[in-house]
DNA sequence: CCCTTGTTTCAGAAATTTCTGAAATATATG
DNA sequence: CATATATTTCAGAAATTTCTGAAACAAGGG
């Protein structure tokens, strides 16, 4: 490995985490070099970076551009692929986010939604099917949720971000300045989640 | 394996679904099991419905106990130790989200914030600085929302999800019955990225 | 104490994932 | 079409993670 310290430090820090984000060492240092990369990189330059095998270098941007967290640049009169990330963070980040939902959502919600459609065939599976119902919902609250969201622009979302909770206190406000009689049309009713909890 | 078909396939799901979610097979199933279970379950019973060793149930429980999301129950004249998960699926949203982050923010932050005191020895550090720098200060801004998001009680919190995007249109109400002024000092500028990849 | 019942630890076996080097493929150029 | 350059694939090697069975540990009676 051949880099400057603090680009490094970065690097190692990425590759141990990797694991944690659900990918390799090796993807998770490629991109952390990309990332702080003033220019786009080819492979052999990562190769000579880090000190893996081409090869190894080869699937991991493949995984990484599969994240569509890396993109492909060319340059005239080079045959190489060069790779950089994009240099927008709030890009980066809904990319995280939209793959992540992808990967770690998806899949289950569809699969609560089929073992919904079965038969239950015993009580055991009517009280599976009544929690896996409820969870299901959970889900689909909070990827409504997600959608709605993630079509702000970053500017506004910057601004709910900003705002935080403030936002109740703010909507509380709207409400005493109409009258709380617009704000029924808005919310929904809540949809029902009790059990005997703790008492907070 | 010895559980009803639905609990079977719910089970599967969350053992293949596991490694996506930074656990292993067996902790995402035992998980699954006792998510659906109606009662509390010893570990002797998951032996038997998972077909797995008694101690691996023994070390994927004490895992799934440091994610906090599965507790002990004793019951009297029992020696065993009995596991449930929480039953208010809310307080378990929380605590996956507390505790992914502990594992996948948390760590991150602090060591950029190491970086960010280092001192540069050379134009390729400098740049990586901004550029981790720019990282940290979204991070950060995330991880406040979320702390702030977190504080909220769950009525409070359920209202605001099911508001999404509408939130924005319901404080820009607020802006014209109030006039612009206030808000101005909550939003910042968006930060800037740009760059220039150049051929080498 | 010494059973009995239950839980945890841990070294090594088994399974899985990651990584490599060599071969195959692709593509531009003379 | 032959050559040079660049990339991808893939079978097996290396490393890592997961899982097991046996042994150690703990604690409540008798």
């Amino acid at each position: 490995m051949d880099l400057p310290p603090i680009t490094q430090s970065f690097v190692s820090h990425f590759g141990e985490m990797g694991a944690r984000w659900g990918v390799n060492r090796t993807v998770g240092q490629i991109y952390a070099v990309l990332f702080l990369s003033p220019d786009p990189l080819c492979a052999d330059d990562l190769v000579d970076r880090l000190g893996v095998s081409r090869s190894n270098v080869s699937m991991s941007l493949r995984e990484l551009q599969a994240w569509r967290l890396v993109r492909t640049v060319r340059f005239p009169d080079d045959r190489r692929d060069f790779f950089e990330t994009p240099d927008d963070l709030w890009k980066i980040v809904r990319t995280l986010a939209e793959e992540r939902k992808k990967r770690e959502i998806d899949p289950t919600a569809s699969r609560l939604r089929e073992l919904m459609m079965e038969a239950p065939q015993s009580d055991h599976d009517r009280h599976a099917q009544k929690r896996i119902g409820e969870t299901l919902e959970l889900i689909e609250l909070l990827t409504r949720w997600y959608d709605d969201i993630n079509k702000l622009e970053t500017d506004r979302l910057l601004m709910l971000l900003a705002l935080g909770a403030k936002v109740t206190s703010a909507l509380d406000l709207k409400d005493r300045l109409l009258g709380s009689a617009a704000r029924k049309t808005l919310t929904e009713p809540a949809p029902e989640h009790d059990s005997e909890g703790d008492p907070k």
